[in-house]
DNA sequence: CTGAAAGCGCTAACAC
DNA sequence: GTGTTAGCGCTTTCAG
């Protein structure tokens, strides 16, 4: 069943039911009537790869997901693919493992499949214009920056909390209770992303206070998984440091140090308050429902979408958004 | 960039780069060199619309997703697409709204993108051949059954847990525990779905040890939304019912209806047993630890996408495979 | 082993 | 308004 077989069963040229397809005004209504009913009965489908092939382009953005282990991103992906769907274009998944590099399969996926747009969901922050020239289609950063890197503010766009600032006042959120022996929790301190991002906000609201850093405080878990979060406590607790409070660089590790604190005897907040980053629906439903700094995800897909469609659509210069991050107030830090 | 021009800088003729690019044997080795060279030099990625348009088929798998409320499937997610990608196929994916229907969805997908096969990840248990015939290529229905459908089982393929049979166990571990009084939690106990399935299990347990089942101890909670294992927990309490254990139809549900039994002042598991389905990695990190059925997920998700592969590639007839799913005992059900 | 040529199904000029 | 026609970039006979 192709365009042909619907055009020879309304006795019209192809081109007729190409411009019904395609809703182009030119068309008289008793024609577009008959096309319709035609493709109704027939459940006539156009194929996709002729349409593309000789638009030379498809109406598809490619979205790059790394860090899948993160149960923020399987969240934010829905409403990337309800708001890509309701632009009227198709998605174009891939997950990434995480010794791929994101810009090369994006600009892999973007010739393969003619894509108009780039969404990476998760990536590096230090990405250099050179590298970027790869990638011949507008690109969003959805939920990083490019903080160590080189580009252009007007060459790409980026929506995401602000990790210093959000880490920042985490942590003063905490010292404000009472708390100065703060512990802290991140993959790594000086891996030029998120986690240095929100140690130096960690930092910052430390020395503020005119608490000094304790390195022995600060545990570097090597990954983001609930395993790490639970070790490191574990480790922390181990080593005899002594901290009222921690701050965890994302609720599903929290959840785990919180685990780790319970399984050494500790109580939450009693013994250790926990404030962390992400601020999940399930965090809700953890005793104590966890303290957390939240990050608005619906809005940070939705306007990744938005920003995105009018690059594409409209060839807009790129955009930088810093949806605000907000504090929900749990059982899991008490003042001291 | 096309084939044509690769074909000029190399003085060969278009199909021969083709015939490299695509493996065939039949090229003089130094010829292959040559053109791979080129490939590589120029960057040169061969445009996906024009080869399927052409072949008219693409590799690609549709992927339809029903009720992504529930971590399990994000993470079955990911497996399968990392298997389809192992295959050398595209993965098309498409989130079905609770309102959608995923066949007619599959229907339309498999027809504009030309996909080789269908994968539902979650799906109505009651298909009629009628209705299925919509679908041209193999498929598989992944974590769900057609217990109430009419299907032909040489016609499709379905890798699930056997759902009555794993509430069944789970129930009645909670009774060789010494429960008697044990309340239940479903969406709704005759959804022709999942639910119903595990409530027979349920009944089957109770009757089989001599309890009857008591209607005010089973919960239809109207959802599968941790908000659901919440009120509908909170409401049982309310009603004065008395129960020592609770069976809950997923872990994203059981997590939030301990969370109301300690909202309650009731301690799990001394006041009340819990135990439930999924086996999530998250609930090992609960206090206490879930004690669940855990379903084999990445098992489910690979044999999946081997058994649809195999029907795609060698025209296999339909398998129907019950992985099973086993206890894992955590702190959340004590003896009575 | 290699090249020429015929489409795959569709859109977009271009005529009528 | 509508039909005719020329490709889009690629794979695949079919000759050589």
């Amino acid at each position: 069943m192709t365009i042909k077989d619907i055009a020879r069963e309304c006795g019209v040229g192809i081109s007729t039911v190409s411009r019904v397809l395609n809703n182009r005004p030119d068309v008289s209504e008793e024609v577009r009537k008959k096309v319709l009913a035609a493709v109704e009965a027939n459940g006539y489908i156009p194929n996709n790869s002729a349409r593309d092939l000789v638009r030379s382009r498809s109406d598809a953005i490619g979205v790059l997901v790394r860090g899948t282990g993160n149960l923020f991103f399987s969240d934010m992906l829905k409403t990337i693919s309800a708001e890509i769907d309701r632009y009227g274009y198709d998605m174009v998944l891939r997950f990434l493992r995480t010794d791929d590099d994101e810009v090369k399969a994006g600009a892999i996926l973007e010739r393969e499949k003619k894509l108009r747009g780039l969404l990476f969901l998760g990536g590096r922050f230090n990405y250099t214009p050179a590298e970027m020239s790869l990638i011949g289609v507008p690109y969003v950063c959805c939920s990083y920056t490019n903080s160590f890197g080189t580009l252009r503010e007007s060459d790409f766009s980026s929506v995401s909390i602000d990790d210093f600032k959000t880490a920042y006042e985490a942590v003063s959120f905490l010292i404000s209770a009472g708390h100065r022996r703060i512990a802290a929790f991140f993959d790594a301190c000086n891996d030029h992303s998120i986690s240095e991002l929100r140690y130096d906000g960690y930092c910052a609201a430390l020395e503020e206070n005119g608490i000094s850093v304790d390195p022995a405080l600060v545990v570097q878990t090597g990954g983001f998984e609930m395993e790490d979060g639970y070790n490191g406590m574990k480790k922390l607790i181990e080593s005899g440091a002594e901290f009222t409070a921690a701050f965890v660089v994302s609720d599903m590790m929290a959840i785990a140090a919180m685990k780790a604190l319970r399984d050494c005897g500790k109580r939450v907040p009693e013994d250790c308050s926990v404030i962390a980053i992400d601020g999940l629906k399930l965090s809700e439903f953890t005793s104590p429902t966890l303290t957390a700094m939240v990050q608005p995800g619906a809005e940070i897909a939705q306007e990744s979408v938005r920003i995105l469609m009018d690059m594409v659509e409209n060839g807009s210069e790129g955009v930088h958004l810093r949806p605000q991050a907000y504090l929900r107030t749990g059982g899991s830090v008490c003042r001291r």
